[in-house]
RNA sequence: GUCCCCAUCGUCUAGUCGGCCCAGGACAACGGCCUUUCACGCCGUCAACAGCGGUUCAAAUCCGCUUGGGGACGCCA
């Protein structure tokens, strides 16, 4: 099989969002799966909606992701010239002719057609009037008289168009700015595409454009039409209904490998396999399996995802990742030493490496200014509490050298000695490491504070349990 | 309105040529185990082939219709 070549041509008219991200992933994917290439190629043909903000976002957003692009990025903006001398080609065969119909009558043409409960389109008027290039002349494509478009989908199967649906499409503007049909297929011929999985949105577009690349006697790529991604209420996603750029991922704390791993599988399947690391994807996915009906995009799972992800990363890895959230949330610039333990000990209690930065708070703040989660402290600051509180403090003084195992052996004795039960012990401590009744293991937990700033909280707890 | 596409648990999905599917996995939910809390982990429960016809010994799987959903009909991309 030759060379897969597949792209991925965002416009610039804003972030890389969900949907981009996945068809990215899937060309991306496929390129990679058969050594082939992955080219990218920036859409910004619309001067108004276009800026070069949004270019270097997607741009960074794809690069978070993982998605290496092969050779020159094209910019559609610097290539008029090349699609002109296609237009050239198609008129000069016959098979474009100028137009010189206004907007005005071609709607009206729109709405008679749309009277007799027709499709709305441009009668050809034009047609054969043999006309050249004027001022205000726009070239339409001529069409076949008759036929149907007949092509195979990698997701959809077999689709077909009878040509008498479409119509003589304009492919050069008046002020001779190529459509966007035109740019397209010349791009993609211009570029070796080979495959072209893009969204559903698109399935209209490619009979209009494959009528494009025979009228110019240019092999035809393969097409694959993903379907869109909907919002939890089968809704498209949009922005109003929780469409979120990816770059909003990454700045909540997301895993890049996780987002491309649950996007992936959106839409995708290979088995009952739901996680997949990076190589697994590029093994495993050939184009085919591709879902044709819609999927909803469910945060959850995503999030399971990552939480998944992160456990299972290394540890220095996440450290490394962690550490930039952990001074957001104003807990200073902190060690490896000091941050290795706190993750190891919160990385399989949070979703996110925002929400395990977050979880560092109690330990990371002095004893002094914990705040106490009030219906925890009122259910275990007790008076009876009070007492055990104040042995501890006095064993864990002495405890030499303070680390989890001794911390361990000495509140096993504690317990054993005085025929106690953990549960009597564990929630006020716990309440007074913490401030509420959650984190990780005890031991653990004062290891990493210290013998001091253990004592202290539990000298400042004890002062609440004595007063009820 | 016209054309195109889609239709399995709440969600993501498995389901090679129809039989091994009174439909499997995962997320969520719920219950339990583990346990010094919360989590993780483990075990279990709940839960779906849109409807109707047809073909067939046999249909989630093939065909048709209906219903529902999505998309497209620009000198936007």
């Amino acid at each position: 099989m030759a060379s897969v070549v597949t792209r991925f041509a965002p416009s610039p008219t804003g972030h890389l969002h969900l949907g981009g991200a996945r068809t990215a992933i899937f060309n991306w994917l496929l390129a990679r799966h058969f050594g082939g290439t992955f080219r990218l190629r920036i859409e910004d043909t619309d001067l108004l909606r276009s800026k070069q903000e949004y270019t270097d976002s997607i741009l960074a957003s794809m690069r978070w992701l993982g998605l290496d692009w092969d050779g020159e990025i094209v910019y559609q903006t610097t290539r008029t010239e090349l699609y002109n001398s296609y237009v050239e080609k198609l008129l000069a065969s016959g098979n474009a002719y100028y137009c010189s119909c206004t907007s005005e009558e071609v709607e009206a043409m729109r709405q008679k057609a749309k009277a007799q409960g027709l499709k709305p389109r441009y009668d050809g008027h034009c047609r054969n009037l043999g006309l050249g290039p004027g001022d205000g002349r726009c070239v339409r494509l001529r069409l076949p008289d008759s036929g149907r478009v007949v092509f195979d989908d990698l997701v959809k199967g077999s689709i077909a168009v009878d040509v008498k649906e479409l119509d003589d499409m304009v492919i050069r503007r008046a002020d001779g700015m190529p459509t966007y049909n035109m740019a397209v297929v010349v791009d993609d011929h211009e570029m070796g595409l080979t495959h072209i999985i893009r969204g559903d949105d698109h399935v209209s577009n490619t009979p209009k454009q494959i009528l494009l690349y025979q009228a110019l006697g240019l092999p035809v790529p393969r097409f694959g039409h993903v379907p869109m991604i909907l919002g939890k209420d089968k809704q498209k996603l949009s922005k109003r209904h929780g469409a979120k750029a990816v770059i909003e991922y990454e700045k909540d704390g997301l895993l890049p490998e996780a987002l491309v791993n649950y996007l992936a599988r959106l839409g995708w399947s290979h088995g009952d396999q739901e996680l997949f690391s990076r190589d697994e994807l590029i093994r495993f996915f050939d184009g085919t399996n591709l879902n044709p009906s819609a999927a909803c995009f469910d945060d959850v799972k995503l999030a399971w995802c990552n939480a998944h992800t992160m456990r299972e990363m290394p540890l220095s890895e996440l450290v490394a990742k962690v550490r930039p959230f952990v001074s957001t949330l104003g807990f200073g610039t902190l060690e490896s030493e000091r941050l290795e333990p706190l993750c190891v000990m919160f990385r399989e209690r949070a979703s996110d490496l925002l929400g395990l930065a977050e979880s560092f708070r109690p330990l990371l703040l002095n004893a002094t200014a914990l705040e106490y989660a009030e219906k925890d402290a009122r259910k275990h600051f007790v008076p009876a509490a009070a007492v055990h509180l104040k042995v501890l403090e006095g064993l864990f003084a002495s405890c030499e050298p303070f680390d989890a195992e001794h911390i361990d052996a000495v509140l096993n004795a504690y317990v054993a000695d005085n025929g106690l039960r953990f549960k009597e012990v564990a929630p006020p401590l716990r309440t007074a490491l913490m401030g509420f009744m959650g984190g990780s293991h005890l031991n653990e937990i004062m290891a990493f504070l210290g013998k001091e700033e253990t004592v202290q909280r539990l000298a400042r707890a004890r002062a609440f349990c004595e007063k009820g």
